[in-house]
DNA sequence: CTAAGTGCAAATCGTTTGCACGATT
DNA sequence: AATCGTGCAAACGATTTGCACTTAG
Protein backbone atom coordinates (compact mmCIF):
# COMPACT_ATOMS: atom_id res chain seq x y z
CA UNK A 1 0.00 0.00 0.00
CA UNK A 2 2.93 1.93 0.08
CA UNK A 3 3.11 2.82 -3.34
CA UNK A 4 5.86 5.65 -3.98
CA UNK A 5 5.30 5.38 -8.07
CA UNK A 6 4.94 8.82 -9.15
CA UNK A 7 6.55 8.37 -12.01
CA UNK A 8 5.02 11.04 -14.30
CA UNK A 9 2.87 14.21 -13.97
CA UNK A 10 -0.64 11.93 -13.64
CA UNK A 11 -1.59 9.53 -11.01
CA UNK A 12 -3.24 6.55 -12.25
CA UNK A 13 -3.78 2.96 -10.65
CA UNK A 14 -3.73 4.82 -7.38
CA UNK A 15 -6.57 2.74 -5.79
CA UNK A 16 -8.72 6.03 -3.90
CA UNK A 17 -10.58 3.58 -2.80
CA UNK A 18 -12.15 5.52 0.53
CA UNK A 19 -11.20 8.42 -0.64
CA UNK A 20 -12.79 10.39 -3.87
CA UNK A 21 -10.96 13.24 -3.73
CA UNK A 22 -10.55 15.45 -6.80
CA UNK A 23 -14.15 15.18 -7.60
CA UNK A 24 -14.52 18.56 -8.80
CA UNK A 25 -17.31 17.73 -11.14
CA UNK A 26 -16.56 18.14 -14.93
CA UNK A 27 -16.54 21.48 -16.11
CA UNK A 28 -18.94 22.62 -18.75
CA UNK A 29 -16.59 24.69 -20.41
CA UNK A 30 -14.93 22.23 -22.15
CA UNK A 31 -14.79 18.24 -23.43
CA UNK A 32 -13.58 15.30 -21.79
CA UNK A 33 -11.57 15.02 -24.16
CA UNK A 34 -9.69 17.34 -23.13
CA UNK A 35 -10.26 16.96 -19.30
CA UNK A 36 -8.60 13.64 -19.90
CA UNK A 37 -5.60 15.32 -21.59
CA UNK A 38 -4.97 18.09 -19.05
CA UNK A 39 -4.98 15.47 -16.18
CA UNK A 40 -2.06 13.32 -18.32
CA UNK A 41 -4.58 10.99 -19.31
CA UNK A 42 -4.89 9.41 -22.64
CA UNK A 43 -7.91 9.49 -24.56
CA UNK A 44 -8.52 5.60 -26.16
CA UNK A 45 -11.62 4.10 -27.88
CA UNK A 46 -12.33 2.44 -25.57
CA UNK A 47 -12.82 5.05 -22.81
CA UNK A 48 -14.95 6.76 -25.35
CA UNK A 49 -16.96 3.15 -25.62
CA UNK A 50 -17.77 2.96 -22.18
CA UNK A 51 -18.21 6.88 -21.40
CA UNK A 52 -20.80 6.72 -24.16
CA UNK A 53 -22.20 3.43 -22.97
CA UNK A 54 -22.61 4.75 -19.28
CA UNK A 55 -24.35 7.80 -21.02
CA UNK A 56 -26.87 5.70 -22.99
CA UNK A 57 -27.86 3.27 -20.49
CA UNK A 58 -28.70 5.17 -17.54
CA UNK A 59 -28.35 2.50 -14.85
CA UNK A 60 -25.65 -0.10 -15.81
CA UNK A 61 -23.76 -2.65 -13.99
CA UNK A 62 -20.35 -3.23 -15.35
CA UNK A 63 -21.63 -5.95 -16.63
CA UNK A 64 -23.63 -4.40 -18.38
CA UNK A 65 -21.36 -1.83 -20.24
CA UNK A 66 -19.58 -4.27 -20.87
CA UNK A 67 -22.22 -5.98 -23.12
CA UNK A 68 -23.31 -3.00 -24.95
CA UNK A 69 -19.96 -2.38 -25.74
CA UNK A 70 -19.31 -5.66 -27.13
CA UNK A 71 -22.32 -4.95 -29.39
CA UNK A 72 -21.41 -1.77 -30.76
CA UNK A 73 -17.56 -2.45 -31.91
CA UNK A 74 -15.20 -4.72 -30.89
CA UNK A 75 -14.88 -5.71 -27.38
CA UNK A 76 -13.67 -3.78 -24.80
CA UNK A 77 -12.53 -5.98 -22.06
CA UNK A 78 -14.49 -6.22 -18.74
CA UNK A 79 -11.12 -5.68 -16.44
CA UNK A 80 -10.45 -2.45 -18.83
CA UNK A 81 -14.65 -1.28 -18.06
CA UNK A 82 -13.74 -1.47 -14.43
CA UNK A 83 -10.27 0.55 -14.79
CA UNK A 84 -12.14 3.12 -16.90
CA UNK A 85 -14.82 3.59 -14.59
CA UNK A 86 -12.62 3.50 -11.89
CA UNK A 87 -10.86 6.32 -13.51
CA UNK A 88 -13.85 7.99 -15.05
CA UNK A 89 -15.55 8.66 -11.27
CA UNK A 90 -12.60 9.76 -9.74
CA UNK A 91 -12.26 12.63 -12.53
CA UNK A 92 -15.39 13.31 -11.35
CA UNK A 93 -17.37 12.27 -14.47
CA UNK A 94 -19.85 9.35 -13.61
CA UNK A 95 -20.60 8.17 -10.19
CA UNK A 96 -21.76 4.54 -8.87
CA UNK A 97 -24.57 3.83 -6.65
CA UNK A 98 -25.55 0.15 -5.04
CA UNK A 99 -29.15 -0.89 -6.05
CA UNK A 100 -29.30 -3.79 -4.02
CA UNK A 101 -26.75 -6.92 -3.56
CA UNK A 102 -24.96 -6.94 -6.51
CA UNK A 103 -23.07 -5.12 -8.66
CA UNK A 104 -23.10 -1.09 -8.46
CA UNK A 105 -25.06 0.39 -11.12
CA UNK A 106 -22.90 3.55 -12.81
CA UNK A 107 -24.35 7.32 -14.55
CA UNK A 108 -23.23 10.28 -15.57
CA UNK A 109 -22.64 12.30 -12.85
CA UNK A 110 -23.72 15.65 -14.34
CA UNK A 111 -27.56 13.44 -14.13
CA UNK A 112 -26.42 12.24 -10.53
CA UNK A 113 -28.70 14.67 -8.75
CA UNK A 114 -31.19 12.85 -7.67
CA UNK A 115 -32.05 10.19 -4.54
CA UNK A 116 -32.92 6.28 -5.95
CA UNK A 117 -35.94 4.90 -5.12
CA UNK A 118 -35.62 1.04 -5.66
CA UNK A 119 -38.62 -0.99 -5.28
CA UNK A 120 -38.06 -4.96 -3.57
CA UNK A 121 -41.47 -6.21 -5.26
CA UNK A 122 -40.75 -5.09 -9.02
CA UNK A 123 -36.98 -3.99 -8.81
CA UNK A 124 -38.32 -0.93 -10.11
CA UNK A 125 -36.04 2.14 -10.00
CA UNK A 126 -37.34 5.63 -9.66
CA UNK A 127 -35.28 8.96 -9.12
CA UNK A 128 -36.44 11.59 -6.80
CA UNK A 129 -35.69 15.10 -6.71
CA UNK A 130 -33.04 15.64 -3.71
CA UNK A 131 -35.44 18.55 -2.97
CA UNK A 132 -37.28 15.68 -0.90
CA UNK A 133 -34.76 14.98 1.29
CA UNK A 134 -34.05 18.04 1.80
CA UNK A 135 -35.17 18.78 5.19
CA UNK A 136 -33.65 15.25 6.20
CA UNK A 137 -30.00 16.34 5.84
CA UNK A 138 -30.87 19.57 7.50
CA UNK A 139 -31.80 17.97 10.17
CA UNK A 140 -28.74 15.66 9.97
CA UNK A 141 -26.70 18.37 9.89
CA UNK A 142 -27.79 20.11 13.01
CA UNK A 143 -28.62 17.41 14.99
CA UNK A 144 -25.46 15.27 15.01
CA UNK A 145 -23.64 17.48 12.10
CA UNK A 146 -23.33 14.89 9.65
CA UNK A 147 -23.18 15.94 5.85
CA UNK A 148 -25.22 13.74 4.08
CA UNK A 149 -24.17 12.54 0.36
CA UNK A 150 -27.51 12.66 -0.93
CA UNK A 151 -25.96 11.71 -4.36
CA UNK A 152 -25.48 8.18 -3.04
CA UNK A 153 -28.82 7.91 -1.05
CA UNK A 154 -31.08 5.04 -1.73
CA UNK A 155 -34.16 4.17 0.11
CA UNK A 156 -35.62 0.63 -0.03
CA UNK A 157 -39.07 -0.05 -0.09
CA UNK A 158 -42.25 -0.68 -1.84
CA UNK A 159 -43.80 1.16 -4.74
CA UNK A 160 -47.31 1.91 -5.36
CA UNK A 161 -48.35 -1.19 -7.05
CA UNK A 162 -46.21 -3.70 -5.57
CA UNK A 163 -47.28 -2.40 -1.76
CA UNK A 164 -49.17 -4.86 0.33
CA UNK B 1 -34.39 -23.08 -10.69
CA UNK B 2 -37.69 -25.41 -10.64
CA UNK B 3 -37.27 -26.74 -7.63
CA UNK B 4 -39.87 -29.03 -7.17
CA UNK B 5 -39.14 -30.45 -3.85
CA UNK B 6 -41.88 -29.68 -1.31
CA UNK B 7 -41.79 -32.94 0.36
CA UNK B 8 -42.28 -32.19 3.67
CA UNK B 9 -45.00 -29.31 5.70
CA UNK B 10 -41.87 -26.30 5.93
CA UNK B 11 -40.41 -25.06 2.59
CA UNK B 12 -36.79 -24.58 2.79
CA UNK B 13 -34.41 -23.64 0.79
CA UNK B 14 -36.49 -21.69 -0.79
CA UNK B 15 -34.50 -18.87 -1.99
CA UNK B 16 -36.88 -16.49 -1.73
CA UNK B 17 -33.92 -13.88 -2.20
CA UNK B 18 -36.36 -10.79 -3.70
CA UNK B 19 -39.29 -11.81 -1.43
CA UNK B 20 -39.04 -11.28 2.50
CA UNK B 21 -42.15 -12.85 2.67
CA UNK B 22 -43.11 -14.06 6.11
CA UNK B 23 -41.68 -11.44 7.80
CA UNK B 24 -43.52 -11.65 11.05
CA UNK B 25 -41.48 -10.09 14.06
CA UNK B 26 -40.96 -12.62 15.94
CA UNK B 27 -43.49 -12.59 18.85
CA UNK B 28 -42.65 -11.70 22.18
CA UNK B 29 -44.39 -14.30 23.53
CA UNK B 30 -42.44 -17.17 22.61
CA UNK B 31 -38.66 -18.46 22.56
CA UNK B 32 -37.29 -18.71 19.30
CA UNK B 33 -37.22 -22.49 19.69
CA UNK B 34 -40.98 -23.15 19.69
CA UNK B 35 -41.21 -20.61 17.10
CA UNK B 36 -38.25 -22.65 14.63
CA UNK B 37 -40.39 -25.90 15.35
CA UNK B 38 -44.11 -24.24 14.98
CA UNK B 39 -42.79 -23.83 11.55
CA UNK B 40 -41.64 -27.19 11.16
CA UNK B 41 -37.42 -26.46 10.89
CA UNK B 42 -35.51 -28.02 13.34
CA UNK B 43 -33.67 -26.79 16.63
CA UNK B 44 -29.97 -27.72 15.83
CA UNK B 45 -26.65 -26.48 17.99
CA UNK B 46 -25.59 -24.49 14.95
CA UNK B 47 -28.61 -22.35 14.71
CA UNK B 48 -28.32 -21.79 18.62
CA UNK B 49 -24.60 -20.92 18.21
CA UNK B 50 -25.41 -18.20 14.88
CA UNK B 51 -27.90 -16.50 16.57
CA UNK B 52 -26.32 -16.09 19.54
CA UNK B 53 -23.54 -15.00 18.08
CA UNK B 54 -25.46 -12.15 15.78
CA UNK B 55 -27.71 -11.15 19.33
CA UNK B 56 -23.59 -10.58 21.04
CA UNK B 57 -21.71 -8.81 17.86
CA UNK B 58 -24.73 -6.29 16.69
CA UNK B 59 -23.52 -5.16 13.36
CA UNK B 60 -21.77 -8.22 12.18
CA UNK B 61 -20.85 -9.93 8.75
CA UNK B 62 -21.42 -13.78 8.06
CA UNK B 63 -17.32 -14.09 8.19
CA UNK B 64 -17.33 -12.18 11.74
CA UNK B 65 -20.06 -14.64 12.99
CA UNK B 66 -18.43 -17.41 11.64
CA UNK B 67 -15.50 -16.49 13.27
CA UNK B 68 -16.71 -15.46 16.44
CA UNK B 69 -18.87 -18.88 16.33
CA UNK B 70 -15.59 -20.53 15.92
CA UNK B 71 -13.82 -20.10 19.11
CA UNK B 72 -16.85 -20.21 20.80
CA UNK B 73 -17.01 -23.87 20.36
CA UNK B 74 -17.00 -26.80 17.81
CA UNK B 75 -16.59 -24.93 14.36
CA UNK B 76 -20.14 -24.29 12.31
CA UNK B 77 -18.70 -23.89 8.44
CA UNK B 78 -19.51 -20.91 7.02
CA UNK B 79 -21.67 -22.17 4.61
CA UNK B 80 -24.38 -23.38 7.57
CA UNK B 81 -23.60 -19.43 8.83
CA UNK B 82 -25.41 -18.25 5.40
CA UNK B 83 -27.76 -20.79 5.53
CA UNK B 84 -28.97 -19.98 9.03
CA UNK B 85 -28.88 -16.33 8.43
CA UNK B 86 -31.10 -16.83 5.62
CA UNK B 87 -33.29 -18.71 7.57
CA UNK B 88 -33.37 -16.38 10.59
CA UNK B 89 -34.35 -13.53 8.44
CA UNK B 90 -36.83 -15.31 6.63
CA UNK B 91 -38.33 -15.87 9.65
CA UNK B 92 -38.20 -12.35 10.74
CA UNK B 93 -35.51 -12.55 13.48
CA UNK B 94 -32.66 -10.73 11.78
CA UNK B 95 -32.27 -8.28 9.55
CA UNK B 96 -29.23 -7.57 7.22
CA UNK B 97 -27.82 -4.28 5.95
CA UNK B 98 -25.57 -2.83 3.38
CA UNK B 99 -22.87 -0.64 4.73
CA UNK B 100 -20.21 -0.23 2.05
CA UNK B 101 -19.10 -2.48 -0.83
CA UNK B 102 -18.29 -5.38 1.18
CA UNK B 103 -19.95 -8.20 2.83
CA UNK B 104 -23.50 -7.00 4.36
CA UNK B 105 -23.85 -6.94 8.36
CA UNK B 106 -26.45 -8.86 10.41
CA UNK B 107 -28.29 -7.87 13.48
CA UNK B 108 -31.49 -8.53 15.43
CA UNK B 109 -34.35 -7.81 14.28
CA UNK B 110 -35.59 -6.81 17.17
CA UNK B 111 -33.24 -3.96 17.52
CA UNK B 112 -33.36 -2.92 14.10
CA UNK B 113 -35.47 -0.13 14.72
CA UNK B 114 -32.81 2.36 13.41
CA UNK B 115 -31.44 4.12 10.66
CA UNK B 116 -27.67 3.97 9.96
CA UNK B 117 -25.53 6.81 9.47
CA UNK B 118 -22.25 5.39 7.92
CA UNK B 119 -19.11 8.03 7.64
CA UNK B 120 -17.06 7.56 4.77
CA UNK B 121 -13.96 9.05 6.51
CA UNK B 122 -13.59 6.93 9.40
CA UNK B 123 -16.21 4.30 8.95
CA UNK B 124 -17.82 4.88 11.50
CA UNK B 125 -21.52 3.44 11.68
CA UNK B 126 -24.29 5.59 14.07
CA UNK B 127 -27.48 4.21 14.48
CA UNK B 128 -30.00 6.95 14.68
CA UNK B 129 -33.69 7.22 15.52
CA UNK B 130 -36.46 6.32 13.09
CA UNK B 131 -38.63 9.62 14.09
CA UNK B 132 -35.73 11.26 12.20
CA UNK B 133 -36.90 10.46 8.86
CA UNK B 134 -40.16 10.26 9.69
CA UNK B 135 -41.37 13.25 7.89
CA UNK B 136 -39.15 11.88 5.01
CA UNK B 137 -41.31 8.40 4.76
CA UNK B 138 -44.07 10.74 5.56
CA UNK B 139 -43.51 12.36 2.18
CA UNK B 140 -42.69 9.77 -0.01
CA UNK B 141 -46.03 8.15 0.56
CA UNK B 142 -48.23 10.88 0.04
CA UNK B 143 -46.21 11.97 -3.30
CA UNK B 144 -45.36 8.84 -4.71
CA UNK B 145 -47.24 6.19 -2.46
CA UNK B 146 -43.79 4.85 -1.68
CA UNK B 147 -43.52 2.67 1.38
CA UNK B 148 -39.97 3.26 2.54
CA UNK B 149 -37.77 0.15 4.29
CA UNK B 150 -36.66 2.33 7.33
CA UNK B 151 -34.91 -1.23 8.67
CA UNK B 152 -32.77 -1.07 5.79
CA UNK B 153 -32.32 2.47 5.16
CA UNK B 154 -28.26 3.41 5.41
CA UNK B 155 -27.46 7.26 4.68
CA UNK B 156 -23.85 7.45 3.67
CA UNK B 157 -21.72 10.72 4.18
CA UNK B 158 -19.10 12.49 6.52
CA UNK B 159 -19.29 12.91 10.43
CA UNK B 160 -18.52 15.32 12.00
CA UNK B 161 -15.34 15.07 12.45
CA UNK B 162 -14.30 13.92 9.23
CA UNK B 163 -16.09 16.34 7.31
CA UNK B 164 -13.95 18.92 5.61
C1' DC C 1 -36.19 -44.53 11.52
C1' DT C 2 -36.41 -40.60 8.20
C1' DA C 3 -36.24 -36.22 6.60
C1' DA C 4 -33.92 -32.03 7.71
C1' DG C 5 -29.54 -30.06 8.45
C1' DT C 6 -24.52 -29.95 8.19
C1' DG C 7 -19.80 -30.15 6.37
C1' DC C 8 -16.91 -30.18 2.67
C1' DA C 9 -15.34 -29.10 -1.65
C1' DA C 10 -16.25 -27.42 -5.95
C1' DA C 11 -18.74 -23.96 -8.67
C1' DT C 12 -20.11 -19.22 -9.34
C1' DC C 13 -20.18 -14.23 -9.33
C1' DG C 14 -18.09 -9.83 -9.11
C1' DT C 15 -13.75 -7.64 -9.03
C1' DT C 16 -8.69 -7.04 -8.96
C1' DT C 17 -4.02 -7.77 -10.48
C1' DG C 18 0.50 -9.11 -12.99
C1' DC C 19 2.45 -9.15 -17.10
C1' DA C 20 3.45 -8.96 -22.08
C1' DC C 21 1.83 -6.67 -26.06
C1' DG C 22 -0.23 -2.67 -28.49
C1' DA C 23 -1.51 2.19 -29.07
C1' DT C 24 -1.44 7.27 -27.92
C1' DT C 25 1.15 11.17 -27.52
C1' DA D 1 10.32 6.14 -29.15
C1' DA D 2 8.60 6.01 -24.58
C1' DT D 3 4.96 5.36 -21.69
C1' DC D 4 0.32 4.61 -20.83
C1' DG D 5 -3.38 1.52 -21.60
C1' DT D 6 -5.33 -2.92 -22.90
C1' DG D 7 -6.19 -7.87 -23.09
C1' DC D 8 -5.74 -12.07 -21.05
C1' DA D 9 -5.60 -15.21 -17.56
C1' DA D 10 -4.95 -16.12 -13.03
C1' DA D 11 -5.92 -14.68 -8.22
C1' DC D 12 -9.26 -13.31 -5.04
C1' DG D 13 -13.16 -12.57 -1.69
C1' DA D 14 -17.89 -13.41 -0.94
C1' DT D 15 -21.56 -16.49 -1.62
C1' DT D 16 -23.97 -20.65 -3.39
C1' DT D 17 -24.63 -25.42 -4.39
C1' DG D 18 -24.36 -30.72 -4.90
C1' DC D 19 -23.77 -34.53 -2.40
C1' DA D 20 -22.76 -37.86 1.21
C1' DC D 21 -23.01 -38.09 6.07
C1' DT D 22 -25.04 -36.83 10.65
C1' DT D 23 -28.69 -35.85 13.72
C1' DA D 24 -33.11 -33.88 15.61
C1' DG D 25 -37.71 -35.29 15.97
Amino acid sequence: MTGTRETGQARHGQQTQQAHQSREPHQAGQTWHEELRARGYRVTPQRQLVLEAVTRLGHATPEDICAAVQETARGVNISTVYRTLELLEQLGMVTHTHLGHGAPTYHLASEADHVHLVCRGCGEITEISPTLVGDLVTTLDKELGFETDVQHLTIFGRCRTCRP
